[in-house]
RNA sequence: GGGUCGAUAGCUCGAUCGGUAGAGCAGCGCCCUUUUAAGGCGUUGGUUCUGGGUUCGAGUCCCAGUCGACCCA
């Protein structure tokens, strides 16, 4: 049987990619041990010292190091190679037939010892499935091996399906290698690793120990493949546009800053794209995206990473209500197709449920003022005076230096969006708010755009585009204000070649990854979330 | 940046009023040929986040710091 077999069979065509890199990992990694060479790493100490040297540390360690000696002095490699599988275990599972023979090979995650007869259970990030070793049908010197496994280590075995009494699926082992040999254990096989900083800090123990973590990242994956999928099908283009770059545009956003050497130059990590996506709608480009991340150099909290990832799609001759059209569509599709569901549920961990979100179509469009106005009918009759002193009666705090415009964001963002839980597109935003947006032809203290709200949090915004090189210098002046140095005159030289109108859309992934697997925290969905370094003492 | 809370064995968690730091899992030693959080008997394991202080005595009280979580800015 082979690998290719498997995986077709199943569908599991995720999994085939990373298998391949894993093993173009470990072949650059390998440590020459055993059998087939030197009993030396490829650094000076040799192996025994290297044992030796942290068995004080701790006796689960020293256990585990002592095993290690022993292998190496069976001439047995305790760090593997190569092993061909049937297929990843979830695959092979899957694809699962009573009396065939599979290869397999996985982390051994559970082991349940009942003398002759042992039962184990080998794990990757695809599922798990139990194999089962009698010590009397393995080969003698195979039996001595495995004496000297541990729950952790990497196998591969080969063998038969067979189902147990209770119905579990099971490999009869007649082979088994040995692949890693796992020199620290692992969490508590029933609850996990539950601390949140080693969760985030070690994301390995986390994928390894929760599997409602794999789940989060693998739907995570998922959408990501079926956003791209969806534009595909669509005719967008994708395409990669600088993440360094000598000005840093397109939002309101403290950059990263960086320096290229030969060039002598400053340059920025991008905080967003958009820029160059418009110079290729100006270069002829009719529908693109770009799919990848950001970085904004501000706090870090539950809903912000400082770098993270974001969907901008552009579509010539579109405009802002086309654009909300298309991510309604492309937000039902994807919750469908990797959720299999509109109606979301989010439970807490005790599994009560939080809150449910409906994502069925159509949904809702409401014009910002009239959502202010739902909350204060007088609003907008009100001095400034008069909103600050009406803030302090709706409890929504305000800055005594902000702006009129900004005292309504606020009461927007405490009483609309926060509350607003299925989605909502916010359209008629005030100009003020969104400066690279057409004005609306017939109210111009307002823009032709829309904020998507979904989960109490900003999902997406979308535009129709300013196009007009002369309104956009004025606009991008303002925005820059005495930092004449960040105008990006290459941006407007392009405009004033000529770019079409345009519907243009962010989507936050990341925000978008919460909303649809109900985590609380952006670092929930993030494989590694930028946390402080720890002091070393 | 401010406030509140938290950090105890590899993991998950206890420890009364300040009075001998415990349990389950994992580990180690035995028993066990279809188990699945396998089971049974025995057993090892601690810089109680770090540094000061109060006290006859500190995991516990006080101060400072580190990291984290949440809220606010």
């Amino acid at each position: 049987m082979s690998l290719r077999k498997v995986g077709e069979a199943s569908g599991f065509a995720l999994f085939r990619t990373e298998q391949t890199e894993t093993v173009c990992l470990r072949r650059s990694q390998h440590i020459q041990v055993g059998r087939n060479a030197h009993p030396r790493t490829r650094g000076s100490a040799s192996l025994p010292a290297l044992i030796q040297r942290s068995m004080e540390e701790n006796e689960l360690l020293a256990f585990r190091r002592q095993k290690l000696g022993k292998l190496v002095e069976q001439n047995i490699n305790p760090f593997g190679g190569r092993f061909d599988v049937s297929g990843a275990i979830g695959e092979v599972r899957h694809a699962f037939v009573e009396g065939q023979r599979v290869r397999l090979a996985g982390r051994i995650t559970a082991h349940r010892n009942m003398g002759k007869s042992q039962f184990l259970d080998l794990s990757d990030v695809s599922g798990r499935l139990q194999i089962y070793v009698n010590l009397k049908e393995l080969p003698p010197e195979q039996a001595a091996i495995f004496e000297l496994i541990d729950l952790g280590d990497f196998i591969g075995a080969e063998g038969e399906c067979f189902l147990t009494r209770t119905g579990e699926p099971t490999i009869r082992v007649e082979k088994f290698q040995l692949l890693s040999k796992t020199l620290r254990p692992l969490p508590d096989k029933w609850h996990g690793i539950s601390d949140v900083e080693i969760r985030n800090r070690q994301r390995y123990l986390d994928l390894v120990a929760n599997a409602a973590s794999r789940d989060v990242f693998l739907t995570r994956i998922r959408v990501v493949r079926e956003i791209r999928q969806f534009l595909h099908n669509r005719g967008f283009l994708e395409v990669e546009t600088p993440m360094m770059q000598p000005i840093a545009g397109g939002a309101a956003a403290e950059p990263f800053k960086t320096h290229h050497n030969a060039l002598n130059l400053d340059l920025f990590l991008r905080i967003a794209p958009e820029l160059y996506l418009k110079r290729l709608l100006v270069g002829g480009f009719t529908k693109v995206f770009e799919l990848n991340r950001n970085f904004r150099n501000e706090g870090i909290s539950r809903r912000h990473n400082p770098e993270f990832t974001m969907l901008e799609v552009y579509w010539a001759y579109a405009d802002f209500e086309l654009m909300a059209n298309l991510v309604e569509e492309m937000i039902c599709t994807l919750a469908e197709s990797v959720l299999g569901s509109l109606h979301l549920t989010h439970k807490d961990g005790e599994g009560n449920i939080k809150r449910t979100i409906n994502l069925s179509p159509p949904w809702k469009r409401a014009r910002y003022e009239d959502l202010i106005r739902k909350i204060d009918h007088t609003w907008f009759d009100r001095s400034r005076d008069q909103k600050v002193a009406q803030c302090r009666k709706l409890g929504v705090e305000v800055d005594p230096e902000m702006q009129e415009f900004e005292i309504t964001q606020q009461v927007f963002e405490k009483l609309v969006e926060e509350q607003t839980i299925d989605p909502l597109f916010v359209t008629h935003l005030p100009k003020e708010l969104v400066p690279l947006a057409k004005q609306n032809t017939e109210n111009p203290a307002v823009v032709d755009v829309y904020e998507l709200i979904i989960n109490g949090q900003e999902i997406s915004p979308g535009y129709s585009e300013l196009n007009d090189p002369i309104g956009q210098r004025k606009r991008l002046l303002e925005q820059v204000g005495e930092e004449i140095q960040n105008l990006d005159e290459d941006f407007l030289l392009a405009l004033e070649h000529g770019m079409p109108p345009a519907g243009g859309i962010g989507v936050g992934i990341d925000r978008l990854v919460m909303m649809l697997t109900g985590a609380d925290s952006i670092r929930d969905v993030i494989l590694f979330p930028q946390l402080k370094p720890k002091s070393q003492e």
